[in-house]
DNA sequence: CGGCAGGCGGTTA
DNA sequence: TAACCGCCTGCC
């Protein structure tokens, strides 16, 4: 990964607070709201002024991009000097060439055509495995504002606290807390979990947490499987986004409905639907999946 | 207000 | 192994 760094030029100031801000010039295919807004983080929030506040991997971050000029200014958690490198060049997938995939994907498919154009700017973040598997065991059969919900009051309830120095930064909704480490969940219990309304998946939560525990983080899509409230939509959004697994084509709702809608599949069809992907996306399908679900939520918006 | 949401686990045939 | 049902909650 060192290697691709260099294809951009970054620099590096130290705020008063201690924290850092980046800015790395040259960065294509990105766009920040078609990154944190097509499904696949739920703590990130849009600021008025275009830039974009979250939370990942125990740091709190602003991030905004103009021009080609990203800018990474550190908040609040985890901060060192060369967190760019260690963190966010991976985090927001710095090295990888998103317009060699868009090619590829757009060969002879009018309908990728259209998606990519509509979400020209989305990457794949490489997330927390844990962050992720809590996240989207918590998303399903779950609207988005409630998984927010859910998820910050959970972060608040039972994750460590981060420090925000700078009052002036606005969370909006966010609480300043990590997601629970798999640990303290495995210790909670259902009742211990109730204020934060998870309804069933309360039981989920804690019984993947105590299997974490016992025999560690999964790495693969088997593993996967095997864990409490994870079918094959979360484990295909969790290998996607947790384990770089970029086969990985979850099937939603609305990925149902543009496989319908424009690629001509029976509604309930998901058996063809994947095999359609594996056949045609292969090993870009999880990129596939990001700017078809896009696409779709943007016209249906 | 009811239908439904970025499904899953469990049961039944 | 496929189809079906109930499930917490609260948004739309």
């Amino acid at each position: 990964m060192t290697k691709e760094l260099d294809k951009y030029d970054v620099k590096r100031k130290k705020k008063k607070d201690g924290n850092y801000v980046w800015t790395i010039q040259g960065v294509k295919d990105f766009d920040a709201k078609h990154i944190f807004d097509c499904g696949q983080c739920f703590r990130w929030r849009e600021q008025p002024d275009g830039s974009w506040t979250g939370i990942a991997g125990g740091r709190i971050a602003n991030i905004g991009f103009d021009n080609n000029i990203l800018t990474i200014e550190s908040l609040a958690g985890i901060s060192t000097p060369k967190d760019f490198q260690d963190y966010w060049f991976d985090y927001l997938d710095l090295g990888r060439d998103y317009g060699a995939i868009k090619r590829k994907l757009s060969r002879g498919d009018d309908v990728m055509k259209s998606a990519i154009k509509g979400g020209q700017g989305i990457r794949i973040l490489n997330q927390d495995l844990w962050e992720t598997i809590v996240s989207f065991i918590i998303s399903q059969n779950n609207n988005i504002p409630r998984i927010k919900g859910c998820t910050e009051r959970l972060a608040k309830l039972a994750g460590e606290p981060l420090v925000v120095n700078d009052r002036d930064i606005d969370l909006g909704d966010m609480a300043p807390y990590n997601l629970p480490t798999p640990e303290k969940l495995a210790a909670m219990t259902v009742e211990g979990l109730a204020p934060v309304r998870l309804g069933y998946r309360a039981r989920y939560l804690i019984e993947t947490a105590q299997a974490v525990v016992e025999k560690g983080l999964p790495e693969s899509m088997d593993d996967l499987g095997a864990l409490c409230g994870v079918g094959p939509k979360v484990a295909n959004c969790i290998g996607l986004f947790g384990l770089h697994k970029y086969n990985s084509f979850p099937i939603d709702v609305w990925v149902k409905r543009v496989m319908h809608d424009l690629y001509g599949f029976d509604e309930g069809d998901n058996k063809g639907m994947a095999a359609y992907a594996e056949e045609h996306f292969g090993e870009l399908s999880g990129f596939a999946q990001q700017y078809l679900f896009y696409y779709i939520r943007e016209t249906n918006r």
